[in-house]
RNA sequence: GCCGGAGUGGCGGAAUGGUAGACGCGCACGACUCAAAAUCGUGUCUCGCAAGGGGUGGAGGUUCGAGUCCUCUCUCCGGCACCA
């Protein structure tokens, strides 16, 4: 009765596909698809259940478009340039393309296994010369126009080694191999100018069906930020927050911007990638003109500002930045409040038509330093509690004020100023007891009172409010009728935070009461400076000192400098070393072999060296999705017509870790192309999307270190390839990352099981009711709809429930069976393809066109309806579908059990839902 | 610190503002069996004998009705991080 075996089975199917060829793109009348996933790094691992995860998702996709009548392309290669290829290759000798090709044959297999259909035909391979001679042709392209150039860059060396690492080999500011500390070097590097690609790699995002979470990761790399360029004095500045320009107390630069214009070494060192990295600065001497407020300012060298992001000189303003308050609280900085926030009280706004009045006003905080209690004021004809405050009379100081204020509101009189809390703040608020809408500029000053001591207080003060102490924490309590009191209390129990927001100007002149929006502009063309854009992003350090990746076509001559290797003499063979050890000098191993390295100047036939850095690992995939599209032409990188008809890629999974770079580059690689008029479009994909990581059965990340990765082959041996599919299209949401959990691998399992064994069930009758085919079409607009959302999760259950409805019934139709076959089949293509000839049908299961369903017949005869009494279900109803309103109603009143609930009271409403829901509303 | 995402049974997870827990795992009981496995059936959030009550991290709010919307808050995950 149990005979589904996959053991035999899917080794058959396999071997009939592999011989028909049905995934072969054609490049046909039909339209086409390009469905893409990340071509994996052959590693000595061999395929891991995350490859499963994402080739299955879009095998699935894949196999549903060919059957709506795609010509589909789906491809497959191989990302064989890396690391781990090249460190086992210094261990053993062993020549990483053996290493790879090894490992490749390994990935084959086991894809195939799997029943993925990949074009075969069409596999590319990073590191075969036929693949690499034109990522080398498209590096010159970049030389040509100007994108790649010659720069110094700090790279991390491992003294012991006495190689350049790249920054995943470093951990925790060690070399992962030997545990030394890396050091930093500076070493001359080839780079790509992806900064200029910057603005539309940002502005493009906004037309492209990226998953929001791609697309703000990506624009968080790109680092867009509008600013202005001012000149204070000699230096130049950039700073987003030109309205605080009037609170600049001091210029801060980098280090080597300090040398640039000194000339001198203050022995600080610019160390912006750390972090909780104490700041350091030294007064450098030089005083440069604020260009607002026309004083003096200090110039610092600190190690806090990096060089090589806008000037490398800011603009340092203490109470509005926290870097620059941290600074100046260390150095004793002077501190200067320009931009205060606006509190609205919400609880007592502003009353429209009343007149504002604004003031300026004192906030006095009056402590007993004795047990650290503070003065309330509870008014007595007023709901209000608050501190000691009042206005700011002319000529008078904030401090003097608020000593006025509190002699007069308490008597104390012998006070010591503590503190000023922090800036003032900018309170609306509607004072009831003058009629009149107040907008109040306050500072809030603490006091420590010296001693008892008090005078009288008038009598006209008695009677509006009386003296209550109060500790802080009994303050968070106390409703204090202050819009701005959360904040005041969070400055004085935390102690003052400069305040970043934007708000409203003070101190600034002629700029006083603008908004900060408002003022930025405003003030950049007062002082002469200039409205820029700058980026985050940097350009792509292009050089690696390493073997295993693609030389730079480079050739470089005493005389005619770096020359570009002629068209004709691609590719730059690696050559064959004895050794993978890097050279002396930290250069490629290429360095060591003489006779590959001296060579002739292609232009003045002169003696040369040729370039012994390679490509990183990221330059053949930024454009294998083109190769693909025509990967056997010998003659261009991919032709015309071809990436015509194929570009752009439709839809491209890939893994969330790749989103900043590889996805970035591989854009900015193809709007080159673009632009050079050697691709149709300026963007490469048209839709995409991430899967979630899988991770080891207790939730950590799989590792080899921690033995706890699970290897697919198992499974596949174990359960079955469709077995393994099924269960990771439906252990979760697609996009989320999820454990492994072997347990549950036997619910896929037997569902397949399930749909086995309903061949038994099979006759050839019509089917049996309206509810069943109600079911029927339901399931096919659920399974589709599914696929497209990439909620397969949801997609596999849709099969389950129809599958256990099929299963409890005496006899199932051939139409209902094959249609179940056909929608389970892209995600078991082996145990459908199986029974689709078991029920003598000639031809493959797969080229069968995708069920449609028809709108008609989902529409159910009958609606279950809740029925309620003040929101709470008391009762169900079984109702045709679309009863009216006013049946619905009806039948409501009538339904068992509603009665009881009615009794005694009195139906005020009725809400009636229709199809869904009757809600009775009584006294 | 900043920017995202997520918190639902024993577990993975479902749920256009309309019966919370679909589907699967696990568990319990039953059928079949000499027995077991497999399979099938029934049950499985929680308090309660029941009628009913409570329940989607926590506190408020909007609504006839909130897992879903709004405000605040806690926890976890991911990304960026002295970016001016």
């Amino acid at each position: 009765m149990n005979d589904y075996d996959p053991k035999d089975m899917e080794p058959k199917w396999q071997k009939i596909w592999e011989e028909t060829k049905p995934y072969e793109a054609k490049g046909s009348d039909k339209p086409k698809y390009y469905a893409l996933v990340e071509f994996p790094y052959p590693s000595g691992e061999g395929l891991h259940t995350g490859h499963v995860r994402s080739y299955t998702a879009m095998d699935i996709v894949a196999r549903k478009r060919r059957r709506e009548g795609f010509d589909v392309l789906y491809p497959i290669g191989w990302d064989a340039f890396g690391l781990p290829a090249e460190n086992y290759a210094i261990k053993t000798g062993i020549h990483p393309s053996i290493t790879t090709q090894k490992n490749i044959e390994t990935y084959r297999k086991q894809l195939k296994a799997l029943g993925i259909w990949f074009d075969w035909s069409r596999e590319v391979d990073t590191t075969d010369p036929k693949y690499y001679k034109w990522t080398q042709w498209i590096f010159l392209k970049f030389l040509e126009h100007g994108l790649a150039y010659k720069a110094k860059t700090v790279v991390n060396w491992c003294p012991k080694d006495k190689i350049v690492l790249a920054n995943e080999e470093v951990v925790s500011g060690k070399c992962e191999r030997c545990g030394t500390e890396v050091e930093k070097r500076e070493k001359e590097q080839w780079m790509l100018a992806i900064t200029k690609y910057a603005e539309r790699l940002d502005k493009d995002l906004d037309d492209v069906d990226y998953s929001e979470r791609i697309k703000l990761q990506q624009r968080n790399w790109i680092g867009r930020s509008e600013g202005a360029l001012i000149k204070f004095g000699e230096i130049e500045i950039f700073t987003t927050r030109p309205d605080t320009i009037f609170g600049a107390t001091f210029v801060a630069i980098a280090p080597s911007v300090a040398k640039r214009l000194t000339g001198k070494d203050f022995g600080i060192v610019s160390d912006t990638d750390r972090e909780n990295k104490e700041k350091l600065g030294v007064d450098t001497g030089l005083r440069v003109r604020n260009p607002a407020t026309g004083e003096d300012v200090p110039v610092w060298v600190v190690n806090y500002v990096s060089a090589d992001y806008g000037t490398g000189a800011i603009m340092a303003v203490p109470a509005h930045d926290v870097r620059d308050f941290e600074f100046a609280e260390k150095y004793g900085l002077q501190k200067k409040y320009v931009v205060i926030p606006r509190i609205p009280d919400l609880t007592n706004p502003h009353v429209p038509g009343k007149e504002i009045v604004f003031r300026n006003g004192v906030m006095a905080i009056v402590r007993n330093p004795k047990d650290g209690k503070i003065i309330n004021l509870k008014w007595k004809k007023q709901p209000w509690t608050t501190f000691v405050m009042g206005g700011i009379e002319e000529d008078e100081s904030p401090e003097v004020a608020a000593r006025r204020e509190i002699h007069e509101e308490t008597g104390y009189k012998n006070l010591k100023f503590v503190r000023i809390l922090g800036g003032p703040v900018q309170s609306e608020f509607f004072a009831a007891h003058k009629d009149l809408n107040r907008v109040a500029h306050t500072w809030q000053i603490l006091f420590d009172l010296e001693n008892d001591e008090k005078d009288e207080i008038g009598e006209e003060e008695k009677e509006m409010h009386d003296i209550v102490w109060v500790d802080v924490e009994e303050l968070k309590s106390v409703r204090l009728s202050h819009a701005e009191a959360e904040l005041v209390i969070d400055r004085l129990v935390n102690g003052e935070k400069p305040y970043t927001g934007e708000g409203i100007l003070i101190n600034s002149e002629k700029f006083n009461c603008l908004e900060s929006a408002d003022a930025k502009k405003k003030i950049t063309d007062a002082v002469e400076g200039k409205w820029v854009t700058k980026y985050k992003l940097r350009d792509w350090i292009f050089s690696r000192q390493r073997y295993w990746g693609e030389p730079i076509p480079v050739i470089h001559c005493e005389k005619c400098g770096y020359v570009p290797v002629p068209e004709a003499d691609l590719p730059v063979l690696l050559p064959e070393v004895a050794a993978y050890q890097p050279g002396p000098d930290g250069e490629s191993p290429l360095a060591n072999i003489s006779e590959w390295v001296n060579t002739t100047c292609p232009k003045c036939g002169g003696s040369a060296k040729r370039e012994t850095d390679v490509m990183p690992n990221w330059a053949g995939s930024s454009w294998y999705f083109l190769r693909y599209a025509d990967p056997h032409n010998n003659t261009e990188f991919a032709s015309k017509e071809a990436l015509k008809h194929w570009m752009p890629v439709d839809w491209y999974n890939g893994g969330m870790e790749h989103t900043t770079l590889h996805l970035l580059y591989s854009r900015f690689w193809n709007k080159f192309l673009f632009d050079i008029g050697l691709v149709p479009q300026s963007e490469p994909y048209t839709r995409r999307t991430s899967h979630g990581l899988i991770l080891a059965e207790g939730g950590e990340k799989m590792s080899k270190s921690k033995g706890n990765v699970v290897n697919p082959d198992t499974i596949v041996n174990q359960f079955g390839a469709d077995t393994l599919r099924v269960y990771e299209m439906f252990m979760g949401p697609f996009d989320q990352a999820i454990a492994w959990s072997e347990a549950s691998l036997v619910g896929p399992r037997r569902f397949l099981e399930k749909v086995w064994r309903l061949k038994e069930k099979i006759n050839n009758k019509e089917i049996e009711n309206k509810n069943a085919e109600i079911l029927m079409h339901e399931t096919v607009k659920k399974v589709s709809d599914d696929i497209e959302s990439l909620a397969f999760n949801t997609a596999v259950s849709a099969l389950m429930i129809w599958t256990n409805s099929l299963e409890k019934r005496e006899a199932v139709s051939e139409e209902e069976f094959e249609t179940l076959l056909k929608l389970l089949s892209p995600f078991a293509p082996h145990m459908t393809e199986e029974l689709w000839e078991n029920l003598g049908q000639k031809g493959s299961i797969h080229e069968e066109a995708w069920p449609a369903f028809d709108k008609a017949k989902l529409s159910k005869k009958e609606t279950v309806i809740v029925i309620q009494v003040n929101g709470k279900v008391r009762a169900s109803l079984t109702t045709p579908s679309d009863t009216t309103e006013v049946k619905l109603k009806e039948m409501a009143l009538q339904s068992p059990g509603i009665q009881k609930w009615l009794e005694g009271r009195q139906i005020v409403k009725f809400i009636v839902i229709p199809n869904r829901v009757v809600n009775i509303l009584t006294t």
